[in-house]
DNA sequence: TGATTTACTTTAGGCTCTAAAATAAATAAC
DNA sequence: GTTATTTATTTTAGAGCCTAAAGTAAATCA
């Protein structure tokens, strides 16, 4: 007589089999029942329904025979072409769509130049509209469906109610755009800041096991942070949270891109670090309010050189990183600091000044164990994040939905 | 043939009902279905266990018979006696003990004068055990039992290993102190932060409802402050996150009790604004390394009363105060910062340099809808949150304990 | 070929919950 | 004062979930 399950169980139990499967590829039911804590009874139940539903199938049994006695196990692994999520990374003046099979293995990949700046919230919907439909017709035809979209946009967003609040990339602003994509490609649409996708990926990496809090500092044109606690993303009230580049270094300090003084970001961004060189130095040529790749890397060059005027910006960079890393170990006292993004190339330069800047700061007993560490740059890592974040907000629904059709 | 039930359902259904008889005082079986969203059936079915068990009875009906038609409520309420709990602040040169009965009520308060910084981690524990052997000895005989003790202590603690890694009340570090209680009185024991104390029983408060992010600044002679994510307090990594007191204001600036310089303590807490004041003022005599209530409120009523000098020192400090909320807001973006503890008394004085600090250093979109409120102080309030957390904690053993017991 | 080992499936039964039916206890209406 | 109505609580019947144990399958070892 009780129709409405209120017992989650069946469905976590679900969607930690699956879970393990996207990360473990193939495995066994037994081990399936080990590895999360139920019965080896109820993963066949399990198993049997996913199977039933083309969610997984039963790997065919190795040829060479394998280790030890006893019946051989029957590997189970996800079916990729189940279904497939697409990640769009939204940043200034280019988008990047990814697209990612149920496995969660990228299958696609591709950049637009595109100018972001002067687009208004339509022109954006329209362009993401026709860059999804365009991969969809490309590369859907191997998949059942489109299951889940994810928009990594660089700035303040807010995941529940679909909206971009503000973006860099973006001249408008309080952009609802969730809503309209789900409705215009009928799957779920999740949107999420870059940082948070970058972190994801880094907190599921062998190397970062065990640290379930983990603040990631993402340098670059701006700086950014993310903060998983116990694994998921810090988002704050409205979204904003973890806005490391904008806390402060010097109250009466260097001017913002956002307009106030001091922020971290003055001191420590590629454009501050290229402001405070200008004039000084005979540096390729081009924007200089947007400094590229090649004239930040022949700055960091210069430090790294010797050069005592490159020295000396990048030493003051290192303190303000210092000083805000300070204070993200007073506050949220993580068990790691993680710093990357396209501005990791100077971190050589900067770091001795910042460790020594986080060591006048803080007392030991505030350090505690907290380890601070760099980490190479890769630009696919959002969109990576972005697959898989997709992928675990979808698997629920699509769950949700065949136990209706049940 | 199921025996260990992984099934959490009941259990949790039934810590509902006891938090909603705490938290509302008497309720009806319909009701506590409808507030926690489960059915009549099942709500008669763990009030009949709790009843048997003597945690909860039903109330006489009333004589005047009440309101509507129909069969009357029978409401039910939490057995006052069916346990007890103390709680034991522990702050510099004092300690206080409350008791508070198992529907959540204060029974009995008592302050002690003791030379806290005299005491080793031996001396500490043996005076505990005493005072609590007293308390228990004088309470005790109206309640089935002692069920936990909560011990709420100014600094860094560690509530997983019931360690004091260190405060500023106690001269040793590192003490593992719950499990020794813990033998001694049979019962749990919680080690909690006293500003998490404070924090827990703000956020049940009418006024501050909907706010489940929240950080609240308590002002003393140091600083401290608690951050609820999602209601429950942030710990960290180590259990020292939220050390706002010791986040920076002026990376080269004023030396700060711990040693560092620049710390927002160094420039709001009372020990900073009485230094700053020092040589000044004829202020009432007392140990200027520790003022007292009247060297502090003497100083505020000269910066109330427009005294220049007075006016400039609480102005420094609101500044500091409002350059460590901007960061505050940055980084957690919380739904409101409430700013309490005795140090209040000169918020007045210090609140438009603060408004006007955090307008400078944050820009209208990462200020969000953050609300920023001060509140009066309470002395009271640290062990009225510890006994509601002390009585939190120990429902679950309490019910755990008693399952296996039927 | 049979014993042993390991993997997987089936069976039996307990726990939890809910909807619906039954019962209890009041007020409102005549 | 009955009787109808309304609301609260309890009882009953049944579904979903999970597990332990028993049963079956498919290997290796002797």
């Amino acid at each position: 007589m009780a129709l409405p399950s209120t017992d989650t169980s069946r469905l976590d139990n679900t969607l930690a089999v699956i879970r393990t499967l996207r990360d473990q590829g193939p495995v066994a039911r037994t081990d399936l029942g080990k590895l999360n804590g139920i019965s080896s009874a109820t993963v066949t139940s399990i198993s049997a329904e996913l199977l039933q539903q083309g969610l997984i199938s039963e790997r065919p049994p190795e040829t060479p025979r394998s280790n030890g006695r006893g019946r051989p196990k029957t590997l189970i692994e996800l079916e990729p072409n189940a279904a497939c999520v697409v990640c769009i990374k939204l940043s200034i003046n280019e988008i990047q769509l990814v697209v990612g099979d149920f496995s969660g293995q990228v299958r696609h990949s591709e950049h637009h130049a595109v100018p972001t700046l002067t687009l208004s919230a339509n022109d954006l919907e329209a362009l993401l509209e026709k860059k999804i439909s365009a991969v969809c017709t490309q590369q859907l035809k191997d998949f059942q469906h489109l299951a889940g979209i994810c928009l990594a946009v660089q700035g303040v967003v807010s995941s529940q109610s679909g909206s971009i609040i503000w973006s860099p990339a973006l001249s408008f602003r309080n952009a609802p755009i969730s809503a309209r994509l789900a409705e215009r490609f009928h799957c779920s649409v999740l949107l999420e800041n870059d940082a948070n996708c970058i972190a994801s990926v880094l907190a599921a990496h062998p190397d970062y096991a065990g640290c379930p809090n983990l603040a990631v500092i993402m340098l670059g044109y701006g700086i950014g942070m993310s903060v998983l606690i116990n694994g998921v993303p810090f988002l704050g009230a409205n979204g904003s949270a973890a806005e490391f580049g904008h806390s402060k270094y010097q109250p009466e300090g260097a001017l913002c891109a956002c307009g106030r003084r001091g922020c971290i970001e003055a001191y420590a961004s590629d454009y501050a670090l290229y402001r405070a060189a200008a004039g000084h130095f005979d540096l390729p040529p081009g924007d200089s309010a947007h400094p590229s790749e090649e004239q930040m890397q022949a700055l960091t060059q210069l430090a790294l050189n010797g050069d005592p005027t490159a020295q000396r910006i990048y030493a003051e960079a290192g303190r303000a990183l210092g000083v805000g890393i300070a204070n993200v170990l007073a506050l949220f006292n993580p068990d790691l600091v993680l710093i990357t993004g396209s501005g990791v190339r100077g971190f050589d330069a900067m770091q001795t000044d910042m460790h020594s800047a986080i060591d006048d700061a803080l007392v030991a007993e505030l350090m505690g164990t907290t380890r601070i560490e760099s980490c190479a740059w890769d630009r696919d890592m959002t969109c990576m994040g972005g697959i898989a974040m997709a992928l675990d907000a979808t698997d629920a629904q699509t769950l949700l939905v065949s136990t209706q059709r049940a």
